[in-house]
DNA sequence: CGCAATATTGATTCCGTTCAAGGGTGGTGG
DNA sequence: CCACCACCCTTGAACGGAATCAATATTGCG
């Protein structure tokens, strides 16, 4: 994201920012705060949530290693509208919204690439919604390992590279975390992935993204 | 949205563009296809959907006078990511992405409010997956209608300011037909809004915006 | 170790979809 | 002008996916 800089930017950036280690369940910046600048994630996880108003979060992001939050409350100049919140260890640097401001004015190719960014995400935001409004449990469920797949990569033994919680999924996948756990175990016993505890593998691509586009 | 422009940007800009008068079913732009640059909204209304893959549409905005439609789309570089289609005659204009890119680099506050355009819908968008996910199709529809009526306003008499088929409503709210007729009707016969043909007035505002928070 | 959070499984209920059939409306062309 | 056709709207009945409720396991942290 900051690679459209100057030298000169870099070192002015860098002189401003101040990073910190954050551990698991500490919450950056919650639903209705204001915020006075961007986050960004240098490593570990976060996820981004909305909370409706009987408690229950619905997730529509996941931050990790490179990634800007907070920007949209900056950008736009209001509180926050999601809570980020750390599921996996991290270091986060945080950057004074007057520097982003600043940079925005002084270099276009960074003014693009923020906008791509937003862009994109609001592409993604789109496609969650046709999908979640269209599509059975089964078929997003399928669709949101594919995504933590593709988002997080496997280890050396091919479980992905994060782990949640049957909550979690549920609050992704907009569903009760009871049929999070049936369709999981039922995605087990028809081989499609395998579980190590918490660790999940998908076993069968193919045939997961075969569920998720409705073809079964 | 241009407002931030100098005159003589304005000037530029007028010089550029292209205007022409567009009838009711009318696409401008179809999902996958390549765009040249973004319309601008003079007058009428649009509804920008994406198609799922049994053909269900999914409308994830409309766009009336005033509105900048197809950005997306440029900024990013890649096909188009929705169709969007006429739903009341409108007069659009045309702006090569040329002169869009050229206005970003050089006029720092057409960036930001460019910006401030995207993460308003994104949090739009991230808003409406989490009711999607989290909200009862009632509750849904109850809030459609309050969109509606703030974002297309009333006549004289008080009816909302825009026509759909009740298919349409299915495929903001995302339900099937029959519920939306279903509850529509379940709506009048409690006096919580009226219906003349197509036409739809809103009688009791506070009793929709409790349905929508589910407070009913 | 013990408690709290998380996971699991079963039984039951219900919201919303689907299927089917019929009625209304508007626009077009003879 | 009105008959016809395509499209849209409406209602009923039945089914089913997923939520909810309830009762244990299991895990893991302090």
């Amino acid at each position: 994201m900051f690679k459209a800089l100057t030298s000169e930017e870099h070192n002015h950036l860098n002189s401003d920012k101040v990073c910190e280690n954050y551990k698991r369940g500490k919450i950056i910046y919650s639903e209705g705060s204001r915020i006075a600048g961007v986050f960004c994630i240098n490593s570990g996880v976060l996820k981004i949530y909305k909370t409706g108003s009987d408690g229950k979060e619905q997730i529509v992001a996941f931050a990790k290693g490179g990634d800007i939050i907070g920007y949209r409350s900056v950008l736009s100049n209001e509180p926050a509208c999601t809570t980020a919140q750390v599921i996996e260890d991290a270091k986060i640097c945080f950057i004074p919204s007057e520097v982003i401001f600043q940079l925005i004015r002084s270099n276009g190719d960074f003014s693009i690439g923020l906008l791509q960014l937003t862009c994109r995400e609001l592409n993604q935001a789109n496609s969650f919604i046709k999908d979640i409004a269209q599509k059975s449990v089964r078929e997003r469920l399928a669709e949101v390992l594919l995504m933590l797949q593709d988002t997080f990569g496997c280890n050396s033994e091919g479980f992905l590279n994060i782990i949640l919680t049957r909550e979690e999924f549920s609050n992704i996948v907009g569903t009760a975390t009871e049929s999070v756990i049936r369709l999981l175990s039922d995605f087990k016993s028809d081989g499609i992935i395998s579980m190590n505890g918490k660790r999940i593998k998908i076993e069968d691509k193919n045939y997961l993204e075969k569920i998720s586009k409705s073809f079964n």
